[in-house]
DNA sequence: CGATAGTTTGACACAGCTCAATAGGCGTGG
DNA sequence: CCACGCCTATTGAGCTGTGTCAAACTATCG
């Protein structure tokens, strides 16, 4: 992509000139004097998968956007269980508002790229524009409304469902246009085996499993363990469950 | 509660004066001017158990606030099986902002008391009143922060520590006092067992069974079905496997 | 007092978990 | 280029927790 200096971009930080976050994300509430402002603190960061952004009952002090790559959040019993509570693609931004700490982990799933901010500075322009503490409201609104559809096939589906929904999930996020007309589309997993059995409430091995009865019932095929082909979106989607 | 006529409460409508939702909800944003406008296309009104409040997909046009009683939020696979993504108590507010279909059902779990307003209505005043939708956006990432814990006992606990977590929430929500210190408290579940299995992603045997333990291992007594004597809050808290 | 809806209990089946062994991918170093 | 080791994923065998189906029990209300 290019970076046009039209009238669109005048007075914008270099740096936010052709950022996602400016376009799709809550940086698109902001006027260019706010985009200067708030560029002079922030910084853009490469973060590698396992990385841990946020952890659990630690005080944050920073926000940041997703430029690339996909945040796990996750929560854990005392005994070592672990569950993922969401997963951030980019330009979600990434963290609580209104609360020093953070009662979820944060950890990058793959190579992952950060715009982060001071959480001051978000704070005070939270107070200024209306506008940009209005996006935040409909991010929160529409994670709510996902964590509450994964609530549903954590209670109610069975394990073969879980994982048809994730790919379909995983597919959805990674190329928007697909829907069950599409004849088939290909993408990279995200997430270990381990990470998609955390997201799902099960095993590594019934994920393993399933998998395989997905490939050998030729609704997908899987290259490398991380490349997966959805043969048949149609038959995938009446695996769901939904 | 006797309604006094002070410097607090000069010029707000009657209907107002002792209502929950203006002390701890979000009508508190509102100022007295605002309030007697909001009152004029409001009405209150009675809901009995069982009837719905909102369907899925169906158009929604009033927001509520929730006065007394609890009602749940449901979501449903297309066979039938369903899941129950929320519980709201007074005096949470009960609707999706910016959206104008509804992707839940919501139903009154017990006798329930609302305050309802045109949809309309509260979207102008939100325009007018970032302090409103600051309220609505607290209570959202408090929404957001409750699902996720019930992911984590949705995938990832057994049955039993569902149940007891389920039990410990409801005393949380009933008598906010309590705490692992407290010796015992009791109350009535606001839900059948239908309705508990429906929430924990059970089955209503699997509920009885884990009641009953709990009540052979003299952690809880139950009365006429219906009313829970928790006896020992600390045990009831280490089977919860948080 | 019977009717109805909600709840408990029992017997059994099976989906998904556990433990264990094998296979495959990938980087390092010879 | 192959050999090695490490990590991740797959596959298998057996076990167990929870679901299923069916029957008995209880509360509530006309």
């Amino acid at each position: 992509m290019t970076v046009r200096q039209d009238v669109h971009s005048a007075g914008i930080p270099v740096l936010c000139q052709s950022c996602e976050a400016r376009h799709r994300g809550v940086c698109g509430a902001l006027d260019p004097e706010q985009l200067v402002g708030l560029a002079k603190t922030s910084s853009k960061q490469q973060v590698k998968p396992g990385m841990e952004l946020i952890g659990d009952a630690e005080t944050v002090d920073c926000y940041s956007n997703v430029l690339s790559g996909v945040v796990k959040l996750t929560k854990s019993l005392s005994d070592g269980r672990q569950q993922i509570v969401g997963l951030q693609f980019a330009p979600d931004f990434l963290g609580r508002p209104f609360k020093a700490e953070s009662a979820i982990n944060a950890e990058a799933a793959t190579t992952v790229s950060l715009c982060s901010f001071p959480k001051a500075a978000i704070e005070r322009m939270m107070k200024e524009s209306p506008e940009l503490e209005h996006r935040l409201f409909k991010q929160t609104l529409n994670e709510l409304d996902e964590a509450r559809d994964w609530m549903v096939t954590l209670g109610r589906k069975s394990a073969s469902e879980k994982v048809a929904s994730f790919l379909l999930m995983i597919a959805k996020n990674i190329d928007p246009a697909v829907d069950a007309a599409a004849e088939s589309t290909s993408f990279d997993l995200p997430l270990t085996r381990a990470d998609i059995a955390d997201f799902l409430g099960l095993t590594i091995e019934t994920v393993s499993r399933q998998l395989t009865r997905l490939r050998t019932d030729s609704v997908i095929r899987i290259d490398n363990n991380r490349h997966v082909t959805v043969e048949n979106m149609s038959r995938l989607e009446r695996r769901s469950g939904a």
